[in-house]
Order: structure tokens, then sequence, then C-alpha cells
DNA sequence: CTGAAAGCGCTTACAG
DNA sequence: CTGAAAGCGCTTACAG
């Protein structure tokens, strides 16, 4: 641990180490073949045992190009779309930046409301080549004004009104759909309930019109509600306050997310009420939680993490080509069958013997 | 979304909007005295019609300074210690950049073992003013060679080998002890089985040694037992097989985290026994699982955000004043308990009346 | 083919 | 007090 603070190593130190210009040292460290081969190993023997790093600001100067993309997360959408969600994200970004040996930039908002935006972050300080943007709510107009600047931009999501954007997404509505369809069909439900998302979110607003479809499609034997949440447990749990269940009231509830749906089972349990026998339930993400649960909760598992390495890799194109046309990317979801829909748990249960 | 992409606004064309020169305009625009308070305000005015925006690399390159910091996670962590952990950190690290205006670089190892490590990017960018290190396994010999190459660092987690590094944790050792001891001594277990985390991290040996510690405490009446794991959810139940349970087996169980708990609890279901009526168990970490798994989970509860963001703010100390001597913080933890010790449930649960 | 200058966009130390 | 040059460390376009 000695790390004194020493000069920097530069090209000119290496230079005049071997004794040719530092544009020869460049030259040759880039693999140049304008540099004779045995120049270029001495050059190379030079760099490493003066331990030369090159800056990094002074290439991004010279080359118009900082190597680092950014991840732009909305205040509201750390809370929103919660941790696991953006811990896939994040996995899935790096990995892809680290094919190409790009830097990884994570621009958050201030928790207050004062302090900058994620986006004035990322546009003020002109630090990454391109933005990824998670999940921003409808009609942030943060968004138009970043592609307005001049950078590439990629977006996680769906953004029916941004259609010139590139985008990677799945498709919640079918996913809803598919999941609601799950119980009316499988599980013969009819009196079903939806807790929707943040409406100001294309996600929320989707996956209640799947719900709708499913739906209408039984019209004539479903009676169906919807009551508005938030994505947060708590939300999931106050949905269900003041509603009748039981033989009067909802047998099967559609949450927008899994943590919704880990707060209605909650509540249900302090209603008296157990799930699936009284109540069926399905969430949607399948990041964890629904997995741990008693019961496991059955949901639509979202490929969160390859949403974020093609988004990524999307963007990559897109500073390589900044004219390239806009491209839109559509991912599968899958349905996962847990115990809170009433199907058989997978995984054996010996009950003490 | 017009955006085509037009030469970058540079001091010089705001100075010759104005008529002064570019030294003029970076004064006037950081609030130098030498510029005149009308001529500050035309030059403001310019940048803000011409959309002026600095370059982060000629202001990295001419002051020698990045405005970031790395936030480095090596390989292994990532697996070793989750999602979870790992989104405490990257908020708490966030929330003390937002105040500096500073940016985040989050650097991770690829996945492959081909590919830079997390460090060597860290070092060969030379992108960031300093880095903070999550975690790393007893005796990487990375640290060091970081800390040598005359970055500022700071460690995340307690690493008595490099006693000159700066660095922020809490003692896990006295933890461990604490739950182990409410065990033995709130609820009278007799027969104590560690599962501990992978024993090359520092957490994990402290955390087996404070368990121990509590067992010789109490010396004459415990068995104990202790069992290697690697912190997931699968090793935590894979040390349970072959193991004897019941009246002739463990009490209670101290699992050196939530995820291990968590898979200890879904092994001992599939073994037909109940906790805690059959098996207390405690976990460690608090970072949210524990709270959902029926039973909940008793654990310590660690304050990985603060952790961060302090680690952070110690950084910045450190690029602030190189020379400065290094600092150690430690943090409180606290003794969560939820149901799975056999302590009441806190949540009121009112089953079907 | 090769050598050496120009210049990316800033900020600050210097000259006047 | 103020104007304008020097220079951070690269890379590439240009001159020879």
């Amino acid at each position: 641990m000695a790390g004194r603070a020493t000069r920097n190593v530069t090209l000119r130190d290496v230079a005049e180490r071997v004794g040719v210009t530092p544009a020869a040292v460049s030259m040759a460290l880039s693999g140049s073949p304008r540099i004779s081969a045995s120049t270029a190993e001495r050059v190379k023997a030079a760099a490493a045992e003066l331990g030369y790093v090159p800056s990094s600001a002074a290439k991004a100067l010279r080359s118009q190009r900082s190597g680092a993309i950014a991840l732009i997360v909305p205040n509201s959408t750390q809370h929103v779309f919660g941790h696991s969600y953006f811990m896939h994200v994040l996995t899935g970004v790096s990995s892809a930046a680290n094919e190409r040996d790009a830097q990884v930039l994570v621009s958050t908002s201030a928790s207050e409301a004062s302090g900058l935006t994620a986006y004035e972050r990322v546009m003020r300080s002109r630090t990454a080549d391109g933005a990824l943007v998670t999940s921003a709510a409808i009609g942030d107009r943060n968004i138009e004004r970043l592609a307005a600047s001049g950078l590439p931009v990629v977006l996680l999501g769906n953004y029916p009104d941004l259609p010139d954007a590139s985008s990677v997404g799945w498709d919640d509505l079918s996913a809803s759909r598919m999941v609601t369809e799950h119980l009316i069909v499988d599980h013969g439900k009819r009196r079903l309930l939806h807790v929707t998302g943040p409406l100001d979110h294309q996600t929320s607003v989707d996956r209640r019109e799947g719900f709708l479809q499913a739906v209408r499609a039984h019209g004539q034997e479903i009676d169906a509600a919807v009551v508005e949440g938030d994505f947060s447990e708590d939300s999931g749990a106050a949905a269900l306050d003041g509603t009748s269940f039981g033989d009067a009231g909802y047998d099967g509830i559609v949450f927008a997310n899994d943590d919704m749906a880990f707060g209605g089972l909650q509540a249900l349990r302090r209603k008296g009420l157990r799930s699936p026998e009284d109540v069926a339930i399905v969430g949607f993400d399948d990041f964890g939680l629904s997995r741990t649960t008693d019961p496991g909760i059955t949901t639509v598992h979202v490929p969160a993490e390859e949403l974020a390495r093609i988004a990524a890799e999307r963007l990559f194109a897109l500073i390589e080509h900044p004219q390239g046309s806009p491209t839109r990317d559509d991912l599968e979801v899958s349905l996962v069958r847990r115990e809170s829909c009433g199907c058989p748990r997978q995984d054996v249960v010996l009950l003490r013997d």
C-alpha cells in the first residue's frame, strides 16, 4: 500500500524511454501497421515497465468519444420499479458494456426535490456517448429533450407516444391477458379484481388493458373490477381494504406486479382468507419475491436482464451509426405457475410423516 | 425527436457571441469575481441561448480530475453478496455522489473468465478519481495493486490484513454472537448448527467466530457444529442434507445470511419439520427476503445503504486530501425479531374467524 | 513510408 | 485589474 501520488506516466515518457515520438508510441500501442514489429515490441515493454495508463480524458477529448454509456434512472422509477428490476437491468447493461470495454455510468435523480434530475446530469456532463432510459413515465418530456440534445438514446419499455425512439420491451398487454385467462379458463374464476400499477406508466396501462380484454372475451360470465395501486407492497394490501371477499366477493385477483401480490397475500391472511383456496391470486415480474412467499405466487416471468443487454447493444449500434433508423425489439415473456393460482406445487412437500 | 447531430457548442462560440475571450466566458460561468456582473449576465444568457454544455473531457484533462468515482464489484461478489446488498450499496453511493455532482461508474468483471477484471477496468481507464470496493475476498491482491496505483480507495467491509486502507463496516462478530445468544438465552436452544458463508470472505469468518464465541460462553450446556455454505439459497438447503434433526438433532440453526436461511427453511419443510416449533432458525442481513417468508426470519439488520454513503463521503474526502490518514467507520446493526426464532409474530394475524 | 504539428475544449498561471 | 498564451495528453491529418 505504498501509493504515494506520482505524476502520471504519459505517452511522452514512454516515447523518451524508447527514443521515438509520442505519435509513434500511440500508433505502436494501437497496433498500427506503420510501426515495425520490433519497435512496437520495445514500446510495449517500456509502457509496461513504466506502468503507462492512457488518459481517458485526453483520449475522449481528442476522439470526441468517451467510451461510456449512461443508464438513466428517473427519480420516481427507482421507487416505482424496485430494486430487483433495476439490478437485472444493471447486470444486463454491464455485461454488454464489458464486451465492448465501455464504461457504465449510473445516473439517478437526487432523492430530494432539489438537485438535478438524472437526465440533466447526463446531458450537462456530456460524459456519455449515449443513454439508456429505464421505464420513464408516460409523457416524460425529458426523453424528448434528451434525444433532441443529439445524444443517442434507447428506451427500456414501451413508449407509443415516442414512435421515433429506439426501444426494447415486451408485450405487457398480451401477457396480462394470458395470466388473467389462466385464472378464468384453467381455474374457473368468475369474479375478478385487478390491482393496477401507477397509471402514469405505460406498463400499468397495458397490463390493465390486458386484464380487461381477457374479461371481455369471457364477458357474459365474468364480474370484474379494477382498483388503482402503485406497485408497492402496501398498495397491494390497501387495494383490498373495504373490498368484500369470500362468498360474496372476488375469487381471483390479478396484481400488476409481484410486490403488490405479496402485500395482497398478507392482507388476505389478515382477513382470515387463504390463497389459493378462498382467493386465487397472480402477480407479474418474477424477480425473486414471488418464489419465496408461501404460497408461491403465480406470475409472468419477464426477461429484464436480456431487455437491458439488448438495449445496450442497440445503443452501441446507434452510437456507431447515429443516422440509423430507430429499432424496436420485442421479447418473450412466460407464465410461471406456482401455488397462489390453485396450480399444484411444483416441488414436492412432505409434511411431517 | 429532431436531434440531428450538430457540432458541439464550445466556450469559443459563447465568447464570440458575447464579444469576449473564451477565458472570460470560463470565468464568468464559474462565477469568478474577475468578471463584472453585467458581463457575467450576458455570458450566461448567451450560453443558455446556444445550449452550451461544458465538455467533461476537456475539463477533466485540464483539471486532472474526472469528477467521477468508481464502484468496483469483483466478479465473485456479484454472486456472493447478491442483488439486494448491491442495490443498497448503489443507492448509498449515488446519493452521496449526487450531493457533490459527481458521476458514479459501476465496474464489474466480465462474467466469463476472459476479459478484464473490475479492478483493471478502473485502473486502466483512469476515468475515476477514486474507487470504492465492495466486499472483496480475503487476500485479494487487486486491492493493494489498486491502492498502489495511486488511486484513492475506500473499502466496504472489514479487511484486517489491510490496516492502512480506509474502510467502513460493522462488527459482524459481535452481531453474530448477539443473534446466537438470542437463541441460547431467550429461546433456550441447546443444540446449535451454524451454516457459514464462503470462508474466503472476512464477513463469513467473523460471523462464524461470533457464533463460536456465543457457544463457548455457554460451553457446558451447548452442543454446536459448523457447516460451510456459500451464501446461496441452495447451499443453505444443502447444509441440512445428511444432518440429523428433530428429537436427536439440532434445535436451532444460525445461518450466516438470509438467503441460506430461506433455503434451510424450505429444506426443513421438505423433511417434515416446522420452524420455529421443531427447529428455530435465524439469518443475517435483512435486505428484504427475511420479511417475506413464512415464518418471517429473525435476522440481523445491516445498514448497507448507510455503509455505502459513508464510504463514498470518505472517498471524496480522500480525493480532496490524498495525504490524509486512513479512516475507519463502524456502523451499528440491530436484531430484528420475527417468528422463525420462536418470538411472537409482530403483525397481528387473525386466522379465519 | 515517416516525422512532427495541429488541435480536441477547457482553465489557470503569466505577462502586461 | 485584464488579456491572451500555454498546456493538460492524446490521435490523426498533413507535410516531407
